[in-house]
DNA sequence: CGCAAGATTGAAAACGCTTTCACATCAAAG
DNA sequence: CTTTGATGTGAAAGCGTTTTCAATCTTGCG
């Protein structure tokens, strides 16, 4: 019992014209005498035709899909962009094909050759390592790619993000004007080019800005996880650390946790800032300050910076920087 | 400069094969040579050949991509699932579309449409108000379409989920074994299933079992939003109650901070216990006590489910129910 | 009334692959 | 050597659209 399906012949057929006058209708052709515009409408309706997106997609060459490539959805910072992504995607008529990465490179590159193969017009990458397997495999491809709050060390990429370099110096900055002089850097793995030349950067400078010298010893490489935030309260004190800036609201929400659990007062003892100003700020107790980013226009602007790509509009400028901002919250005094 | 594209008819010239047997060996057909298979990968590696997916699925009538239907994206209880559905569709080769809904009738209709003419092999959807006129959609579909995590009215569906009613029945009963005579209970819209037809049944079940009579004005039906439950505490003091039981974990988390922040001192004052058991349970304090459920599993299970669906294989149980469990964390004494 | 310029239409060729069916080949058996 | 049953292979017909190009209608105008 396989159910039938109509085609663009049958509704012909039905209409007595040709299928190029139905595609016409279809798509909004205006060359269209009204009459028979109506007449093949009607007969669309009886028939219950719906086109085949697919056929479609292959004579057309168009089809009308993107490829999201996400670290991991499960992520409140990627699904924020990913919400921002798929309602303009959506505005625009296009549809989204998600996969998780894992930031894991070879999974990267085979799943970018499996959306190729399905002829998507575009694709969205986040993720903050782009190897240069990567790289080139963005330039083989014909569809366009946009980074979305992401980076690329060579700035290669059309890409949406905020000034990390800027807005992580002056979050670090506030911290330094409230006194503290030792002040961790948390961060995920330093072979993210985030990490390593745009968050590192800013919190070096703003050390050099206050005279503070630059101690390694300072710094913490780790997972982006609760987990691995909530250990960190031994070293950090082993270090001497007075307040910490983390890269990421669920490792901040576990070194803020970590802490109070170890009978460290936050932010009396110890501040906290974070970098993603995700919901998880404002769940936790103390909140937590943050700098903050347009999450969700990050996605949006990225998607919408694609549908310009994807049809070869000029547009002005491939690399877009978003505002950011600071909200103080109760993780810092 | 538009980049060129090998197809499978270059390939075959170029190994002097014809386009069937590179389709065969592209396929894995078995009735191929091995000289000749080893010729034809040659050519393949040679002119980097990648095989059109949209081709292939207009002519094989199989697209390997599964449409997703999810509320938002942003909420952990879903991204969650979709993680599960995810990983398990690429285990078996499939790709996610994945498309937000916010449970709106309306958009979900639509989106639904999309997908079948994107030719979809099949359907995951969550959310939990399944219309008439959606259910009417699903069974006009020809690709099969699970729930996961989700529940109908009608029980027509295929679906994964944990045993609600039981699940709440006991998680209630805890707080009454607490001492607990009034208890409220707090979710999202009662217009949606699994609130009214499973949820509140559990509830009132252990209520019964108690022989404690069931007070509406003890029923809270909000928003599943942190916001919504931070504001409920005057509404839950005015109500007398001393613990709630409530449907998400967000909203579980607004409700014991605005009861934290107007001094009710959680668990001691008023018990809290939550539903779904997302990593936000952790990172609240006090820590969440909550229903368990195997939240990836449920999103891998529905999609396992779905594969063999669209293989046609027979599936003995076409709702599974997966088990729950309760975990005792903080908030609750 | 005649004619050029649009405005509408249709025929048919792609699009790049799968799949059916028939044909050719080949090794083993008689 | 034939015969036979596998085994390999190719030709060609789709799959359901879009799109090009030419043909046919309509108009407005002189």
């Amino acid at each position: 019992m396989e159910k039938q399906t109509v085609t663009i012949y049958d509704v012909a057929r039905e209409a007595s014209v040709s299928m190029a006058t139905v595609s016409r209708v279809v798509n909004g052709n205006p060359n269209v005498k009204p009459a028979t515009r109506k007449k093949v409408l009607e007969v669309i309706d009886r028939l219950d035709y719906r086109p085949n997106a697919v056929a479609r997609g292959l004579a057309s060459k168009k089809t009308t899909t993107v490829g999201v490539i996400i670290p991991d959805v499960t992520n409140i910072y990627f699904s924020s962009l990913a919400r921002g992504i798929d309602d303009v995607a959506m505005m625009y008529k296009y549809n989204i094909i998600l996969t998780n990465s894992d930031e894991n490179g070879g999974k990267e590159v085979q799943v970018l050759n499996t959306l190729m193969a399905k002829q998507v017009d575009g694709i969205i990458f986040m993720g903050n390592q782009v190897t240069d397997e990567l790289r080139e495999e963005f330039r083989r491809s014909k569809a366009p790619v946009v980074l979305a709050g992401s980076v690329d060390a060579q700035k290669t990429q059309p890409s949406v993000n905020i000034d990390y370099v800027a807005a992580v110096a002056e979050a670090v900055k506030s911290l330094i004007d409230h006194g503290n002089r030792k002040i961790a850097f948390v961060s995920g793995s330093m072979d993210q080019t985030i990490n390593h030349d745009y968050r590192l950067k800013g919190y070096k400078k703003a050390l050099k800005d206050a005279g503070i010298s630059y101690d390694d010893k300072l710094v913490f490489e780790t997972d982006y996880t609760y987990k691995a935030g909530q250990s960190l309260e031994p070293a950090l004190a082993a270090a001497g650390a007075t307040a910490a800036f983390v890269g990421d609201d669920e490792l901040a929400a576990g070194v803020m946790n970590g802490l109070t659990d170890a009978g460290v007062s936050v932010p009396e003892d110890f501040e906290v800032i974070t970098s993603n100003d995700t919901k998880l700020t404002e769940l936790v107790r103390p909140k937590m300050s943050s700098i903050t980013q347009p999450l969700y226009d990050i996605g949006a602007v990225a998607m919408r910076l694609l549908t310009k790509l994807m049809n070869n509009e000029n547009v002005d400028e491939n690399t877009v920087i978003l505002p950011y901002g600071l909200m103080k919250r109760s993780s810092t005094k």
